[in-house]
DNA sequence: GTTCGACATGTCAATAGTGACATGTCGAAC
DNA sequence: GTTCGACATGTCACTATTGACATGTCGAAC
């Protein structure tokens, strides 16, 4: 019973249509909260509506419709935000998993899937800090201070789990046994090592 | 399609029955990566069994049946974990949503979040770094290294969201403006500050 | 004036997951 | 010898979510 909340999370930001609200799903949120795609946003939105949590307040040009929070929505989202986290709430993420099941592969595999998270981790976490650093609101945007928010815990996620990425590839028995050269740094590595 | 081969990894590191992979997901698991119930992992053994992919190996008193990996379970999981990460993968994540939805609240609402997150995440990182400390195993224990690098992994996530909650804390406009002590740290702050 | 990509919303069948309910057994403590 | 909690597995109706399909409009570029 999520979405609805982060549906009128973001329209208490901000009024927007389906589309909007579809396209913001595509970033930061759908990345590391909450996804959803078009078809559960557009039947949501009816219901949020039928229950008086939103309303239609402008159409434009090819159907759109603007929806924005009412104040039995914003009581709503209120409350469910001071609430207790109850049991600790839906946690579903295959990245994450894909982490805790690497113990169960042979090391060299392991070492291969950890090389790549943290190749991965790194360069987003990088990226992320470029469109944080770049951003040229930062100020008053309407939306500014939740994509600040956002943004900057993405970054700290992203560094944690390299950190850890790295660590755990130090963890790791048997490391390859570097061929001659002992000093060999950032060398390109590609999937397959020379078999020993 | 993750469940199936959280139950292959699970397996593969060690033999176990529906019962005792569904405590499994009581535990760091199912609390950072997956969650499930024994209503689906039941279900979905049955059907990794007519796959293939396990096979029991064992009956014991009440009805109970060892579920073991074979080797074409094994392969199934290493081509999963080996593959590219795909679009991203599955999540969602409550608490997670809870912090981006934060920006939608009045400064003093947010405060108050943050600070229940700030404590929780700081709690949580503690016990778990007790945990990691005091485990006895350390070393050999069948799925030792397992839970060592999901804790790590625990660890390190609670650690971030820490930091970015207390530094969200410092990121909203108008801090409360203690009232006469300058230096009153740790008060206990309930509920509702004075008004003002 | 046409073409085409982005805009914009929707349905529907299928799959995944939950919560309530159901059933029974074993072992330890009393 | 009974009681009770943990062990152990299951079904089923309901809810949530996805992917495939559907439909149409607007605006800019050509």
């Amino acid at each position: 019973m999520s979405l609805p909340h982060a549906l009128l999370g973001l329209l208490a930001v901000q009024p927007a249509s389906g589309y909007e609200l579809t396209k913001e799903f595509d970033r930061e949120l759908g990345r590391y909260a909450w996804q959803a795609g078009h078809t559960s946003i557009y039947p949501e939105l009816n219901r949020l509506a039928e229950r008086g949590l939103v309303v239609v307040t402008d159409s434009g040009p090819r159907g759109r419709r603007t929806y924005e929070v009412t104040g039995a929505g914003r009581e709503e989202l209120r409350s469910w935000l001071l609430t207790p986290p109850a049991n600790g709430g839906v946690v579903r993420n295959e990245q994450v998993l894909r982490m805790f099941l690497i113990s169960a592969l042979e090391p060299a595999d392991a070492r291969r899937v950890l090389r790549r998270i943290a190749e991965h981790t790194g360069t987003a976490a990088a990226e992320l800090r470029g469109i944080l650093g770049s951003e040229p609101d930062a100020g008053r945007g309407a939306r500014a201070g939740f994509g600040r928010l956002a943004a900057e815990f993405g970054v700290r996620q992203y560094d944690a789990a390299h950190e850890w990425a790295l660590w755990a590839l130090d963890q790791l028995p048997d490391p390859p046994a570097p061929e001659a050269a002992p000093e060999n740094e950032a060398e390109d590595e590609a999937e397959n090592e020379p078999a020993r």
